[in-house]
RNA sequence: GCUCAGGUGGUGGAAUAGGUAGACACGCAGGACUUAAAAUCCUGUGGGCAGCAAUGUCCGUACGGGUUCGAUUCCCGUCCCGAGCACCA
């Protein structure tokens, strides 16, 4: 009978659904595992090869697990809320959330025939109220509290309230916008609306006006993380500075538990590598300056780590953004500083990164006063400095900073080396190595120890102190944008208020367009009374983040009404164990997700400090192009050998009428009306296409559908060709040419229970020989799926199949094992044989370590012997033997061994299960 | 510039607490079955040299050194590709 994989994954698709098969509940009896993919946005353009493949590893994963006993939690669900539904709704008028619904049924369909595991009855849906709900909650308590830096947590802001009552602020130790001082009665002087601001300041969830980086074409504000290059990452369109008042949330006041928690995770290096370059810990120290315009005399502080450097301060940095710059403007330099802003301020951000190099800068006219040498150093303005990281100014030492080097060349300011022969003529001299000289108590020590030194000495002397800076901004929050989660926050007398959590959620109303108003107001704007009690609502919605950045914990307990997750369903499922998804989200979605459930933590709604504990970054599936070659002018197209006689365009075709690089040229004239009539030039009777590695994308025609794999091969035969692709993390091109390889694997694998038409196996008795392949085989893949390491697990079936087909074997003792280990990585096919073997379950409730224990292997083994490093010959030893009883045999073997030709044996080298290496 | 990962046949890739390099698969070549095709099966396949042949022998894991009886694996240096960050003081 052949291989009927069309019927065989209809049929059992159908009988995992209809049995519920997959889904799980909270069981203290068994262990449990949470594997869980990243979600995706459903986009209009559908799955394409490349989005399964964490999918499948996951799957696999999740299967593998089930068998060896675990209650595995597996569920899926869509990151609904984003840009590129609204884009289309803008164009089209289509409301965002039927294109959402639309593509949400086409991504279920398409994973439905991978013949995925998961847990259905648990999806989430950001876009959903009911799952909103829980996103707006926990911005409201994000709202409700402020982070105590004594106590290092999150701490309910009527406690903070409660202390300003009592003692003002200055006691408080908080993550801070701005400082003032002011006492308990001052606190009680304030209006309600001095009041609102001053804590705005302190709560993690704030409003706060800074330097935020806008969009024009799309009309919103982006994160950091959401640009790239000076581009939008949805839409590459320009992005731009310009100071803003936006909702925000305080992460940089988790900067150092992010950083240190980072450790102990089952991470990759890189990924680990990113997030703390991201986050951008330096450790250094604050200095005062005292600096003049010569009528008014200021203390002027700056952050360097570079302590030791002091003694070559020759001159000092603003950003042009810095408020220090109208302070220290001289009326003499005055009109230059002015011209200079300006210019600075006119360039977009792209033209910034452009000139990175250029230098460019002004002299302020002031004076600064080294506090160690006494020394007048002017006090420059310039672009390199920024203002957003440390005080936005800087003490300039050329001789040691390359920045600072070029500054100093550009302006002919002088140069001062610190460190005993260093050369200094062509370029700064940056590493933090050498002897130090010039500089006064810090000679003769190394920079080692003269960096702490300094800073001693510094802090002694109250003019500075030891401080620790991060490269961490907190997120900008808001988007003014139609499709997202709307605030739960009106303003009352214009004091931006909190709803209450009962009245959760706040839906999203409806609009007449998804454009923003005619006086630049957000979309919400359109909404009919959009307002509470008579009061305006918030009109910014939330950002894509927002919605992924809990939904882990809202698998545990997806249908809970009354809270986020349950403090049972929590304590069962606690964290992932497994997490699968790209590494596109290093900086934005698992920086934001581990915030905020590090928040929800503080708060004591989850029980586990981070929410994803092993974590695998799966490559990206590259596209791979076909072209054709047409002559320039003519309907003609050659074949790629002999393209270069000819003058050619080359064209992309679509690389589903294209076969291992030849063209189906019957298919291409049918593909546009203007290839009707082509022409070829052929090699040996075929049209040969070139090809390039590129971003799998429409536009390239190199977009392979998993549903025409599954239609050609089936699910089965895409799962493990995906799989023996390569290495998961790997990023590859699209290939399908080796794919008929594992299609025929499964082909021969069904072969093996038939003799002819008929289904065919024995009582019969396995062989030794058979046993061991199959014990080989339980070994192999238990480690390779445990290392995730599945190309090689793969291959391992096709070995043993080999083997045992070389063994004519058709016991039914050795493949009913052999299905089960293979039923996490082809589960259709799996299950089908099962059942023909006589067993009425599915195969999801056979267990895997069962089988391990009821077959073992014969004794003896052949050790290769090598002699000096070459292999010289084979000796049969028995794997009780001693490695003293072994050399004895060696040594017994070998000196009658004709290779050694009665050499005097040195030495005898046992690696155990590997080689015996003589030497003499 | 900084950080990280990687470089193995015609191709995708195996093999690292140092131990027979090239598993497995694709492709290619030859063969069997067949009127033929498809499907299936068998054989060969890193390179050079010697041999009718079995086989032997030398060279080979980006390049140059080192440690070791033995290095794709460890150490030092160079080159090349990829990813992330990028005036972060």
């Amino acid at each position: 009978m052949e291989y009927n994989f069309v019927e065989i994954e209809k049929k059992w698709q159908a009988y995992w659904a209809d049995n519920k098969t997959f889904e799980v509940k909270s069981d203290n009896s068994k262990p449990k595992y949470y594997v869980l993919d990243m979600f995706p946005y459903p986009s209009g353009a559908g799955l394409h090869v490349g989005h399964p493949l964490g999918y499948i590893a996951s799957d696999i994963y999740s299967r593998y697990k089930r068998l060896k006993g675990f209650n595995v939690l597996h569920p899926m669900g869509y990151d609904a809320f984003g840009l590129p539904a609204e884009q289309y709704a803008i164009q089209t008028g289509q409301h965002p959330e039927v294109t959402t619904v639309n593509n949400i049924a086409r991504y279920r369909e398409q994973m439905d025939r991978i013949g995925f595991s998961y847990d259905w009855s648990r999806e989430v849906r950001t876009c959903d109220p009911k799952y909103y709900k829980w996103t707006q909650w926990a911005f409201l308590e994000m709202f409700n509290h402020w982070y105590n830096n004594d106590t290092q947590k999150a701490e309910p802001i009527d406690l903070l309230i409660s202390r300003f009552e009592k003692e003002g602020n200055g006691l408080v130790n908080a993550a801070c916008s701005n400082q003032k001082i002011f006492s308990a009665a001052e606190w009680k002087s304030f209006s309600e609306a001095d009041k609102s601001e001053i804590l705005m300041q302190y709560r993690i969830a704030y409003q706060g006006e800074t330097a935020v980086n806008w969009c024009p074409q799309l009309g919103t504000v982006l994160a950091n993380d959401e640009v790239k290059e000076g581009f939008s990452v949805r839409g590459g369109f320009p992005v731009e500075q310009k100071k803003m008042k936006q909702w925000q949330l305080r992460v940089s006041a988790y900067a150092e538990r992010l950083l240190a928690d980072l450790e102990p995770l089952e991470w990759t290096d890189s990924l680990k590598d990113m997030q703390r370059n991201w986050i951008g810990k330096s450790q250094g120290a604050e200095m005062i300056f005292k600096v003049s315009n010569g009528d008014t005399e200021y203390d002027m502080t700056i952050f360097t780590t570079r302590a030791d450097t002091i003694f070559g301060v020759t001159f000092m940095v603003l950003a042009p953004e810095s408020e220090w710059v109208d302070k220290l403007t001289t009326p003499q330099q005055r009109e230059a500083v002015d011209n200079y802003l300006l210019m600075a301020k006119k360039k977009t951000e792209r033209e910034r990164m452009a000139e990175t190099r250029k230098v460019t800068g002004v002299f302020s006219g002031s004076y600064a006063i080294n506090p160690l040498t006494g020394e007048n150093v002017p006090v420059w303005i310039s672009e390199y400095v920024l203002a957003g990281y440390g005080t936005g100014a800087i003490m300039a030492v050329p001789a040691h900073d390359s920045r600072d080097y070029a500054f100093a060349k550009c302006f002919n300011l002088p140069i001062i080396p610190l460190i005993e022969g260093c050369d200094i003529s062509t370029e700064s001299f940056d590493a933090k190595d050498g002897i130090m000289c010039n500089s006064g108590f810090l000679n003769g020590m190394s920079v080692k120890e003269a960096i702490p030194a300094a800073i001693d000495y510094v802090e002694a002397k109250g003019i500075g102190k030891r401080k620790i800076n991060y490269r961490l901004r907190d997120a900008i929050f808001s988007r003014q944008r139609y499709w997202g989660e709307p605030f739960p926050i009106y303003y009352k007398d214009g004091i931006p208020t909190a709803m209450s959590e009962s009245e959760l959620p706040l839906e999203l109303p409806e609009v007449d367009k998804f454009l923003p108003t005619e006086s630049g107001e957000p979309p919400l704007a359109r909404a009919e009374n959009w307002e509470y009690n008579g009061f305006p609502i918030e009109k910014s919605t939330m950002p894509g983040f927002a919605g992924s950045s809990a939904y882990y914990l809202r698998y545990m307990d997806p249908h809970n009404d009354s809270a986020l997750v349950s403090r049972e369903a929590d304590e069962y499922w606690r964290n992932v164990d497994l997490y699968i998804g790209g590494t596109e989200h290093a900086t934005g979605h698992l920086i934001y997700s581990r915030f905020w459930n590090k928040f929800l933590y503080d708060c004591g709604y989850v029980c586990e400090q981070e929410p994803f504990k092993k974590l695998i970054n799966q490559g990206m599936i590259q596209g791979r192009s076909n072209f054709v070659y047409r002559i320039k002018n003519t309907n003609t197209f050659v074949s790629y050998g002999l393209k270069d006689s000819y003058d050619t365009t080359e064209i992309h075709v679509n690389v589903n009428i294209v076969n291992n690089d030849r063209l189906d040229i019957e298919a291409f004239k049918a593909w546009m009306p203007d290839f009707a009539n082509a022409e070829f030039i052929l090699e040996d009777g075929e049209y040969i296409c070139g090809y390039a590695v590129e971003k799998m994308s429409k536009s390239m025609f190199n977009v392979v559908n998993p549903d025409r794999i599954c239609d050609n091969y089936g699910a089965d035969t895409l799962r493990m060709y995906e799989m023996f692709l390569g290495p998961l993390e790997q990023s590859k091109p699209w290939d399908t040419k080796g794919i008929d390889g594992v299609h025929r694997f499964l082909r021969k694998l069904w072969r093996l229970y038939f003799q002819g038409d008929d289904f065919s196996i024995s009582d019969e008795k396995a062989s030794p020989a058979e046993l061991k392949v199959l014990h080989k085989l339980i070994g192999k893949a238990q480690t390779d799926i445990e290392n995730f390491s599945f190309n090689t697990t793969v291959s391992a079936f096709m070995i043993a199949v080999n083997e045992l087909y070389d063994l004519k074997c058709n016991k039914r003792e050795i493949l009913e094992p052999l299905v089960i280990v293979l039923s996490p990585l082809a589960p259709h096919i799996a299950e089908e044989l099962w059942s023909l073997l006589g067993h009425k379950e599915s195969v999801a409730f056979a267990s895997f370590p069962q089988y391990i224990e009821a077959y073992t292997i014969e004794d003896s083994f052949e050790y290769p012997v090598s002699f000096n490093g070459k292999m010289r010959f084979k000796i049969t030893l028995s794997k009780s033997m001693s490695v003293k009883e072994v050399e004895a045999a060696v040594l017994a073997d070998a000196n009658t061994s004709k290779y050694l030709q009665g050499a005097s044996v040195r030495k005898v080298i046992v690696v155990p299960s590997k080689i015996i290496n003589i030497v003499c």
